[in-house]
DNA sequence: TGCGGTTCAATCTGTTCA
DNA sequence: TGAACAGATTGAACCGCA
């Protein structure tokens, strides 16, 4: 029997890699983010009108008092963090601020990624139009003629985009696409020969095997469940019927641009879908437990507008909202931006608050804070066990902490100049990076898709992909800063070291490049990836799916906003194309990591951890 | 020198070392040592004749009372392996067990790794008549007839190994050995299939992938290399024409069953040539004082015979004894295969006994078990100080001492499993540290170089070299699978220690590489090294430099059995090169572990104690 | 030309038989 | 231990419609 399945490569736990990066305290990640997630997260309204100016300036606004009663001293994790930054006293200072104002929330609003049936006989057909010449068939000679212009220029797209098209499941060449994603020819035959039968493929390892090209033979069950996370449709898989009819005679042409059978898939319904944002059909696969970055899957659900190609569609509003909602909690609780000194440390409190009791917390809110939307209530329809109208976060009333975010700043900026970075001890690095973790948590926990999974899901998807996560957002933050300094750090002398330091500096050049230097589109991709059915040990996966589903179709919605069709139609599968080299870029970095002292790791980390 | 990352930490004396790994009973390592090496070791004698089945079978049978007659029970050293496929209960129960017969096992048994010619035909002749029913050849049913007394014996025999033997390469089942190893079918045929084509397998992982049932087919690099780790002989594929010959007819069952040279091994050559094996003029440069490894001395001491540089040249049939007699030692004593459950606990048994008097202690040992080797008198020969014929080893009287063996291999086994390796108590690392020092005392006692050492020259070879043998030794068991766990364990957060195991797992692997996992060859450089003429406070340095010369000419007869000049030339060096770094290692190791708590090393321990 | 399907040779593997 | 065999997969090449 040749079952050849692949080989597996052990995933580090959130745990190893921390303790890798950290080494102590980062160790305990998994309680860490356990405990985290089960304090309560400040819920954060927006109001949609408000929204993005709105939420812009309160970006900047000290945070301060906010809240409640969190006039409570610095906390320590923030302290610690500080300190790290400016040694000495300014530092301190900053640290007393309050870090209350936590944010906000969203909850459900969601956009709608259109995708309808013509979605992608839609996609084909502009793709056509546009790329070959529409000239009749009838006259070849005429064609040529007519043709001789286009030729030329076909033929180097043509070129162009053989030569740098990759399957999307394993990586290796790709042709075009096949089944919605771009593969390779054993890939597609592969999910020709597998995705339809039922026979159930089971990985012998953790359901994460990496594939690519020589790993691909090892998992089947993980190399189809590759394949439908791009979201390569099975139903495009022509069955039997179709098959004879293929064979004995094409008629009506009108019908078929897809293989499928006429009466196969009835796209109509992909309207109601989209309506729900949450098509069954384009659904399914993602329920199998796939993760959600497809460009397949996005060739199919294009843009149901028949736009012209060059034509920016812009957000709904329901979109817009969710959007800067997101981005807007990103930046408070993650970002520390080096100069605006409003920092905004949402790092945990040792509050003793509770739970799961959400309604009851938001309320405990000042409601001038809450940020809440609109759209919630769609969202909420999605998932219609929760409790619609409310966010399902746990609240977080903000402990004392605070966020020494600000010394952070301060350092940062007072260390912009030539200085040095001031050496830093290795306990304070790590310092830094829990306190800069918690925040990514917190952030996480800011979206309804995150904290209305069970705690367990929540600390699968975590454990999974922080590393991952804080990647990518190092793109997502300082998008051009890091790659010199970091690299240029007199400090690391460890060869090793430099190299993952290159190597992240390259990931990021690249995922900056291809989403064209725009912070959402990179937090976007963050949040795809955060949201990755596949993690081990996940239960909800269809959830998890779901909210990868939903952030893809943002995702799709919002470049179409921002750029032509043409233009989307190769950025948005670069982007899948370029995350998706982070799982294996993670894993590698945590396993590099290993043994690196904590004083090498600073400068990376400081990227990573966006300290400046 | 390692000057690592940072703090230097005091340098240990071996005792301390023990001390810190085991924190207690180690500690006291020159006086167990020493203790042990009063101890009388159980001399193993093999007959030829007796070989396989014999061997085989006593080597299931429950050590019990050892001694003569074994009509013991089943023996709970079975018991002990088939629990580790099976993870629950029964592991359970066993470590209900009585400790009392854990040890059990070893005195003297001896499992027979096919090693000679004989034992290969023994075994086949054996192997068909009882299974396969050689319906037609007229001899056929001679053997049959003459076999079928032990026919039913043997089958059951063979059942009851059967069932708890698993594949050296991969673990799965084994059915018996194969071209020297216990293996499967699988990995028969494809050791078969591979082993002698020269077609460069190449790994397009890091060479070090692991190999199991699921994994085996991933990289055949990998596995043929695991293949060879484990001794198996490509030599021993019958080449074309000992096929036609074979095929032609199949006369006188005795002559070509193996493809060995047509006389077979003349184990009376022996005597003479492993006199020869220690030129005086090769010791010289020892005497002067320098460890044997050096790649001068090397040199100069090539091989006499002016072979073409491709040619292999074969093992003289005296030191392929010598090297299988050492290897199935050192497989018998110190090797705890996580596969298999057989396990070989040669600690020392609580039983009262005495002493010095080998003679007559040998006759204590059931002269089944005893494995000897015509060879040992030309050995002797070497040492005439010492009474030929008989092994200068001390009996095994084994004190009260138990082992806890059991208990490791359990724990060990059972981890086998995904289950992330089970807490162990920190007293039980100890304890499985303290147990594997003295089986590998046992297996450098079966050496007679050693064992005609004085008393306190064994304790400062011992006191100087133990942990460089450990970590030599470590390389030589389980080639691939240290690395990763051993890393990945979750446990150590302890920074210094990971670098360790890191440190560790880098020697391992160079190692392996140089050897290119051959399991003999690390063997033997261990060995090598074990008898450094230069520890402190010898004073038969010139014997010991006589052992590690002899030990040197062995591996350089080896490797040119194995590889072709050219290959030797290159590898020779670097071996005894890479050998020399594990000295600063140890050292070094030695001052890391300071400190470390036995929890924190056990993942160290088990990759170094190979154990599961 | 893109992208469905189809075919088929080539590998390997592992079991069974001799 | 070898031989033979039956499968299982794979992936490249190709066919054909629109
Ligand atoms: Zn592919
Ligand atoms: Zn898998
Ligand atoms: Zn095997
Ligand atoms: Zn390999």
């Amino acid at each position: 029997m040749y079952n050849g399945p692949g080989r597996k490569r052990p995933r580090l736990s959130i745990d190893q890699i921390c303790s890798n990066v950290a080494s102590s305290q980062l160790s305990q990640l998994e309680d860490s983010a356990d405990s985290l997630l089960s304090r309560p997260l400040p819920v954060m309204i927006t109001s949609f009108t408000s929204s993005s100016v709105t939420t812009a300036a309160s970006f900047s606004v000290p945070p301060a008092t906010h809240i409640p009663s969190t006039s409570e001293p610095p906390n320590e994790a923030l302290n610690l963090s500080i300190s790290n930054r400016s040694p000495s006293t300014s530092t301190t200072s900053l640290l007393h601020q309050p870090v209350a104002h936590q944010k906000v929330l969203q909850r459900g609003s969601w956009p709608q990624a259109a995708l309808s049936p013509t979605k992608l006989q839609d996609y084909r057909s502009r793709r056509d139009s546009a790329d070959s010449d529409p000239v009749g068939s009838t006259s070849a000679k005429l064609e040529d003629n007519i043709d001789e212009a286009g030729k030329e220029r076909r033929r180097r797209q043509k070129l162009a985009n053989k030569d740098n098209l990759f399957c999307q499941v394993c990586g290796d060449k790709a042709n075009g696409y096949n089944f919605g994603a771009i593969t390779c020819e054993s890939c597609k035959a592969f999910f020709r020969r597998n995705a339809q039968k039922n026979k159930d493929l089971k990985c012998n390892f953790e359901n994460n095997c990496k594939i690519d090209h020589f790993t691909r033979k090892f998992c089947t069950a993980c190399r189809l469940a590759k394949c439908f996370s791009v979201s390569m449709k099975k139903e495009w898989i022509l069955d039997e019927d179709a098959l004879k009819k293929r064979k004995k005679l094409i008629r009506r042409p009108g019908n078929d641009k897809t293989p499928e059978t006429p009466g196969d898939i009835d796209y109509s319904r992909l309207a109601s879908v989209s309506a729900m944002s949450f098509p069954g059909a384009v659904v399914a696969p993602h329920l199998i437990g796939l993760h959600p970055l497809d460009p397949a899957h996005w060739a199919a659900s294009a843009w149901s507008h028949s736009q012209s190609p060059d034509e920016l569609i812009p957000l709904t509003d329901a979109d817009r909202a969710v959007i800067s909602t997101v981005m807007e909690n990103h930046d408070m609780i993650v970002t520390v931006s080096p100069n605006s000194s409003a920092v905004t440390t949402p790092t945990l409190t040792p509050s003793t608050s509770l739970p799961q009791d959400l309604q009851e917390t938001v309320d405990v809110i000042p409601p001038s804070k809450i940020k809440t939307e609109p759209e919630l209530e769609p969202y909420v329809v999605v998932h219609p066990e929760e409790p619609p109208g409310e966010v399902n976060l746990d609240n977080d009333t903000e402990s004392g902490k605070e966020s020494n975010t600000e010394d952070t700043e301060n350092s940062s900026t007072s260390t912009q100049q030539a200085v040095p970075t001031p050496s830093i001890h290795p306990d304070e690095v790590i310092n830094m990076a829990e306190d800069f973790i918690k925040r990514l948590i917190t952030f996480v926990k800011s979206l309804p898709e995150f904290s209305l999974l069970s705690r367990n899901d929540q600390v699968c998807l975590l454990k999974g992909g922080i590393l991952e996560t804080l990647v990518i957002r190092s793109a997502a933050v300082q998008s051009d800063s890091c790659s010199e300094e970091t690299i240029d750090s007199p400090k690391s002398n460890n060869k090793l070291l430099k190299d993952m330091i290159r190597q992240h500096t390259k990931f990021i050049t690249k995922l900056n490049q291809v989403a064209k230097w725009d912070k959402t589109t990179t937090t976007l991709c963050m949040l795809i990836n955060l949201f990755s059915p596949l993690r081990e040990g996940l239960i909800a996966r269809e959830s998890v799916a779901n909210a990868a589903a939903r952030y893809d179709l943002l995702l799709q919605s919002y470049l179409r906003s921002k750029y032509s069709s043409r233009e989307v139609s190769s950025m948005y599968p670069e982007l899948i194309a370029t995350l998706d080299t982070v799982k294996s870029y993670g894993e590698q970095s945590s396993k590099q990591m290993y043994g690196v002292t904590p004083a090498e790791l600073e400068p990376l980390m400081r990227d990573m951890f966006s300290m400046k």
